[in-house]
DNA sequence: GCCGTTTTCGGCCCGACTGTTTTCAGTCG
């Protein structure tokens, strides 16, 4: 088993106790130990084999240290199967309805026999919900709506898509009169790969013209709540949109509250009470008896600084380390977008790009940079028309030219090779020499078995003339898993073979991603984050790359793009 | 179920909003 199977265990188990109505803590540890597993790079199984004391994981205790072994050593859990014997697995699927926690899906089940989605509609059609104990036709339709909704949408979208919205929403707040401060939290503000909804934080002292503005933008769907201080609406995407409104000197509280995460707000909180005091997005405040006295909370930094912590880069807030760094100084200098002077992948109309090499040339040298690398695909890939030892050389022949042509930036001449199904390279060895940065990938057999795509990739890896390894994982978010590849292995042979490693910065694909980079990080392995751009708009990716490589706390000496070419392929062990 | 310099028991972040209630439980973030 792996840990993302380990986790969806534990997932599963927290969900089934919380329906059961157990302890709410107990839940939570089960959740944590999820999250704990999921962020992990370390293969889990390795570490039982190896017999490593797993309750050293924050998190992790006894109980859950001995059901990782269980589940690793037999594939199951005896205390999953009692459960699932107890309740229908369909039925977890009603707590996921908005509106529907654990207590209410429980008493549908229990006095309504409702199991299903399906059985759920027909029995608010049967008008049978509202005469349910703590029901009533309110919470019926509500229960209704949310049915369709699950069914429409409910998945987390792209950062980039989000993005769009969010681009939109700001300019049509700020032409509210009322808007003193504006300000967008959540995990869109700590760049997250996918975001579920958004959350619009409002400096105003005129609450309700504010909530009125809103109301009035265009892609509202419905307005799902609404009161003093709280708004949230849908729009016609399906995506939630929640709205706070404070008073200025609790504007950056609530800029630290909501953009979470939760887990790093319960830590932070947690260390507040240790000292006497309280955090909420209000503020915070020294407690005394019934009295609370106003410390801090106009800016966000006085929040932390209230707890003598430096402020956290949101992409860093997700109680995964951030806490052991206890000042200024000890934070790193995440990694910025003009940080990057390279992009080391990308597509022209020699095969499925849509652009020329002079066209992509001189969109790279708009956006700043000093060097890029054209990188088609190899002949394996014949949908795009992959380019044959020929096509490449005559290509190469073309970049030389345009080399001669065009000063302030330099072309590589590079190639995307592919990883052959039964392993090796897609060209013969004294083509790939000829290059001056080989990016080897996998397209096809993505469903192999582990062991099988794990060679084929430490095949490219062994080989002289490959520089990096694209879109190590081959994951499609919300679209494709990523295969079945050993990345521990991956990353260990890239650091034996001096390779790089590349962050697709395609928002789509994003990988590797966070936790990965944290882990090549520790190892020493650099990273080069690319555009994999098939079109000059393609380039803009980049700044989505780097958001990944911020939340892996990625600082511009790990990432081999932020260097010189000349400096930067010193990096790399070719030849 | 986890955790520990008030440590092996007794805590575990905190508040807004809604609907169904006559003072609060459930849900959400």
């Amino acid at each position: 088993m792996d840990n993302r199977e380990i986790a969806a265990v534990f997932e599963k188990m927290a969900d089934l106790l919380e329906f059961q109505g157990a302890n709410p803590f107990r839940v939570r540890a089960y959740r944590n130990g999820s999250r704990r597993l999921q962020d992990l790079p370390d293969s889990i199984a390795v570490l039982v084999e190896q017999e490593s004391d797993l309750t050293k994981l924050d998190g992790i205790g006894k109980d859950l240290a001995e059901k990782i072994a269980t589940l690793v050593k037999t594939g199951s859990l005896p205390q999953l199967e009692e459960l699932l014997a107890e309740i229908p697995e369909g039925v977890l699927a009603l707590m996921r309805i908005p509106g529907l926690g654990p207590k209410k899906a429980s008493v549908i089940y229990k006095e309504l026999g409702v199991e299903t989605l399906e059985q759920l509609r027909e029995a608010c059609e049967a008008e049978k919900v509202r005469d349910l104990k703590g029901f009533g036709a309110k919470t019926e339709k509500t229960i209704m709506d949310g049915i369709a909704l699950a069914e429409r949408a409910g998945e987390r979208v792209y950062w980039a898509t989000a993005d769009e919205i969010v681009q939109r929403i700001h300019e049509h707040l700020q032409n509210c009169k009322a808007v003193e401060q504006l300000a967008v939290a959540g995990s869109y503000r700590r760049g997250r790969e996918t975001v579920g909804d958004l959350d619009f934080l409002v400096d105003a002292s005129d609450v309700a013209s504010v909530m009125d503005h809103l109301g009035e933008f265009d892609d509202v769907a419905d307005v799902i709540a609404r009161g003093d201080t709280k708004m949230s609406v849908r729009l016609d995407s399906g995506m939630q949109v929640d709205l706070r409104v404070v008073p200025t000197e609790s504007f950056g509280a609530a800029l630290q509250y909501f953009t979470g995460s939760k887990e790093h707000n319960v830590v932070l909180r947690s260390m507040a009470k240790d000292r006497g005091l309280k955090i909420n997005e209000w503020g915070v405040f020294r407690v005394d008896g019934d009295n609370e006295e106003y410390l801090a909370g106009a800016q966000e930094a006085d929040v932390y600084a209230a707890l003598d912590l430096p402020c956290y880069p949101p992409e860093l807030r997700e109680n995964r380390g951030e806490f052991d760094y206890t000042s200024k100084k000890d934070l790193p200098k995440l990694l910025e977008l003009d940080d990057l002077v390279a992009d080391l992948h990308m597509h022209t109309t020699a095969t499925d790009g849509k652009q020329t090499i002079r066209e992509m040339v001189a969109a790279a040298q708009q956006r700043g940079l000093k060097y890029i690398a054209i990188t088609d695909h190899s002949k394996r890939v014949t949908m795009a028309r992959g380019l044959d030892a020929d096509r490449l050389r005559t290509q190469w022949d073309e970049i030389d030219k345009v080399n001669d042509e065009v000063e302030g930036i330099l072309v590589l001449k590079g190639i995307e090779c592919d990883i052959l199904e039964k392993g090796g390279m897609d060209l013969p060895d004294d083509v790939l020499a000829e290059a001056d940065w080989v990016v080897a990938s996998v397209h096809y057999g993505q469903n192999q078995e582990r062991q099988q795509i794990t060679d084929r990739i430490l095949g490219a890896l062994e080989n002289r003339w490959v520089s990096a390894i694209a879109h190590p994982t081959g994951r499609l978010i919300n679209k494709r898993d990523r295969y079945a590849v050993d990345l521990e292995a991956v990353m260990q042979a890239a650091k034996a073979n001096g390779k790089l490693l590349e962050l697709n910065a395609n928002p789509a694909r994003l990988d590797l991603d966070d936790v990965h980079c944290a882990r090549a990080k520790q190892l020493g392995i650099p990273i080069v984050i690319n555009s994999d751009a098939h079109s000059i708009h393609g380039l803009d990716v980049l700044r989505y790359g780097v958001l990944q490589a911020r939340r892996a706390g990625l600082t511009a000496k790990d990432v081999a793009n932020t260097r010189s070419w000349k400096a930067m392929s010193k990096l790399i062990k070719r030849g």
